[in-house]
DNA sequence: TGACACCTTCTACAGTTGTAGTAGTCTGCC
DNA sequence: GGCAGACTACTACAACTGTAGAAGGTGTCA
């Protein structure tokens, strides 16, 4: 009943790589990555062509060859991982289920009057039949 | 912002573990909890045990010694290893807004309409002032 | 034509996680 | 007083993850 999940989760690593490739505007080098993530990681340029490899061997990423410099490109979008992710944990969580979890999050978390608002919206919206996305 | 002791993050195995041990009345043996785990993963008792002993050395258990029989209890309750599983994730692909996070339950995943009606309710309850910072 | 910059592939290695075997200890029982 | 059963401590080992160095191809510019 409940569908398989095929995406793959990602590691700390992978989402730190895969949101600088969501960040770019389709492809990027492992050079853009790399200088993206300077700052943050301080990781070494190879650091960065191995993890972007091992990401296309998983098939998150795709590769293609520009005048001898590999182009990355998501094959995964970010809304994928994040929904991957969140069944993931509900998955272990709560056997599966969604519910408990944003109850959780609602209950628990911070969110502003403003996020509150949003949300309230969003599932009055729901409840109307609205389609959307 | 974050002045929670740092609660670890639980691994695929670890949550199976502390699953059970959560289920569990206060205190469990090993033996216990392999056995409410044994149909689930077939793991043999040792691998139970070296899995409980390490989520001591981690501090998420403690352990006491009764007639010759070691006693987990949890250290980290359910609630405390769902947020810092939620806060983890929300790090990792929001920057540590948890907000986008709950947008994306609501909006992508399937909920139930009496979901939908007790989140409303929950949204309600805090626009009300009941718990405010 | 050679230095240089930049890129790629290959290899490495430690830490964590998943899973378990082996051997030793205690304890009640025949 | 030794044995079965339950339990513990110690060790192992492969897969995955994080991180990177070394070596080698190629285009460019003086």
């Amino acid at each position: 009943m409940a569908r398989r999940p095929d995406h793959p989760v990602l590691s700390e690593a992978e989402w730190k790589l895969m949101n600088a490739v969501w960040d770019g505007t389709g492809a990027v080098s492992a050079r853009e990555v790399w200088e993206a993530l300077r700052a943050e990681t301080g990781w070494a340029y190879t650091t960065v062509k191995t993890q972007l490899d091992r990401l296309v061997q998983k098939g998150v990423l795709s590769v293609t060859i520009d005048h001898h410099a590999s182009q990355y490109r998501p094959e995964l979008r970010r809304q994928r991982a994040v929904a991957a992710a969140a069944r993931d944990l509900a998955r272990r969580a709560f056997g599966g289920r969604m519910a408990p979890l944003v109850h959780h999050l609602i209950r628990a978390e911070r969110l502003s009057p403003r996020d509150r608002a949003e949300l309230r919206r969003m599932l009055d919206d729901d409840a109307e039949g609205k389609v959307r996305e």
